[in-house]
DNA sequence: CGGCATCCCCCAGGATACTG
DNA sequence: CAGTATCCTGGGGGATGCCG
């Protein structure tokens, strides 16, 4: 939004947040996109398929959720020419690289359940 | 907050906004709470120190989030009986699991900044 | 079916200030 | 220095409706 041209690339640091890289992180980092990039996969959804597989979500998330994932690069979008119309998601290459680390976080909530479980009642109980 | 007893842990699912999954894994996925992780890595650091090391990021929110992190067994939090106080945080095994996933997000940012800035490119020359 | 625009409400989260 | 409490505003995000 402000002008802030010729930054350096070299100082561009995720904690620093007038820096690109933080801009991008932040746009990555939240439930809806990370478990879009999860749900993703491999496969190749169209909007209504991923819409029912991510329970909750709302229609204007998940399109607005997707519009952001594609223009930075992480999703293709397929627009078939058809009556009535069919789009297809699909994660590209660099998609494809983040849903590797993606997964680790969702395998890590799912080992850790009862852990957290565990230190919630821990901590509730000490106050 | 809705009484919902004797949940599975089988059907524990992340795409389930009312499962625990989705709640712990909801509370993780924000940039705050991911930053703070990858911050600490190893280190024992105290309050002050990872508000500066966290540009942007309110007192308020830093607070919050630690408490947050904290309660789910992600940080320990030391508590030095002296005057001024002293407070220091630093992962648990737990967490340092997940910091190790946490950095695969992190490392993908930085990699990624010019294959987003260009796809970005496109994407707003496209419209 | 999928996208976009509109309306609108609620609360995340910033700013400020007071304690121990 | 660290934590808690209060106030207040912006915009995140839901609901709805209309197009191609």
């Amino acid at each position: 939004m402000t002008d802030r041209p010729m930054r350096d690339p070299a100082d561009e640091d995720l904690t620093r947040v007038d820096s690109l890289a933080h801009e991008i992180f932040a746009g990555i980092a939240n439930k809806w996109a990370l478990l879009i990039v999860n749900v993703l996969g491999k496969d190749t959804l169209r909007f209504t398929e991923l819409h029912t597989r991510i329970d909750g979500i709302s229609h204007k998330m998940l399109t607005q959720t997707l519009r952001h994932l594609e223009r930075d690069g992480l999703v293709d979008r397929f627009v078939h020419a058809q009556i009535p119309p069919r789009v297809d998601y699909h994660l590209t290459t660099a998609g494809q690289e983040l849903r590797a680390t993606v997964n680790g976080i969702c395998g890590w909530t799912r080992r850790h359940l009862d852990h957290v479980e565990a230190a919630r009642n821990r901590f509730d109980a000490g106050q």
